[in-house]
DNA sequence: CTATCTCGGACAGAACTTATCCACGTTAGG
DNA sequence: CCTAACGTGGATAAGTTCTGTCCGAGATAG
């Protein structure tokens, strides 16, 4: 099981973008992190078609965020990137083989498949619990409050 | 997001192979799920390095459970067959860039993937309360109590 | 001893991810 | 008006993983 790399990315830039005053290019936060310009816009528009992130067009374009760093979860972000869809696709292989199932008792998900569906409602909860602002904050702290006021001052100067 | 396919294959195995007196050929457990003997004899090698199952080489020979079945937790069978590399993996962006972080300040992980191996954690866990035993009992009552004498009985006439 | 049955690893093909590039519509400024 | 900057979508390709198949090595029963 593995999550797209493209997650990763995305998260950081949703931190920076929590940051900006004005509409930051994709070519920009590409420079940033030191990442692939060409990939990292695929990305920002999986971000823009999920309605995290509104895209500026024309000339001092750029991406912002929609709504409040602090009302945008991590996991908005993950299933912005990576898909809505269950890490778990059940195929009703107990309808299958020669003692298989009758549709009729088929009327909810099989109890594999229930197990699963909880453990990623679990996943879900926990990245749920973390917005973009509390790990802005975070990320502060962890370099001794110097990285958003460093980060700020490099969009300024951009 | 997605996990392998042979996971559902490898549950639904186990749960089998508890109801089973005799080691099941991966024949015969592919036959009474309806799916292919070649492919299922791959995942079923996984279960065996994991060590949640032996395989008995020759004539009369197949898989059994190492250990009962209320020992066996899903997460130990998801791990055998999908791994257990997380699905996050951090490739330390913090330390690219204009603003990288240096680092001695890296001690620890960055604030990201700490989020992304907490939620992990959550989803390991709930997978682990839930062992094949549970699971079988679960099957059985959504049949109405009719799928373990039936799957019993289909084994034993093999 | 031998015929048969089993697992195990080696081997292709499909599908997805990752990554790149270009043509197009749009916007601000000269 | 015209140029430069910017996002969008499509086409493309390499790399990797997942899916699926095959045959040989080894063990067991008779």
């Amino acid at each position: 099981m593995k999550m797209s790399a493209g997650v990763e990315w995305g998260v950081h830039c949703c931190v920076v973008l929590s940051q900006a005053q004005e509409p930051v290019p994709a070519a920009r936060l590409a420079e940033f992190h030191g990442i692939s310009r060409t990939y990292l816009a695929k990305n920002l528009q999986q971000l823009s078609r999920a309605g995290l992130v509104r895209a500026t067009e024309g000339r001092d374009g750029g991406y912002e965020l929609t709504r409040a760093a602090s009302s945008i979860t991590v996991l908005d972000v993950v299933q912005a990137i990576d898909g809505d869809q269950p890490a778990f696709r059940c195929t009703e292989i107990r309808q299958r083989g020669p003692l298989a199932s009758p549709p009729e008792e088929c009327t909810r998900p099989c109890g594999v498949a229930r197990v699963m569906a909880k453990a990623e409602q679990a996943w879900r909860s926990s990245l749920r619990e973390v917005s973009v602002a509390d790990l802005a904050v975070t990320v502060d702290k962890d370099s001794g409050r110097t990285a958003l006021t460093a980060l700020r001052g490099w969009l300024a100067e951009g």
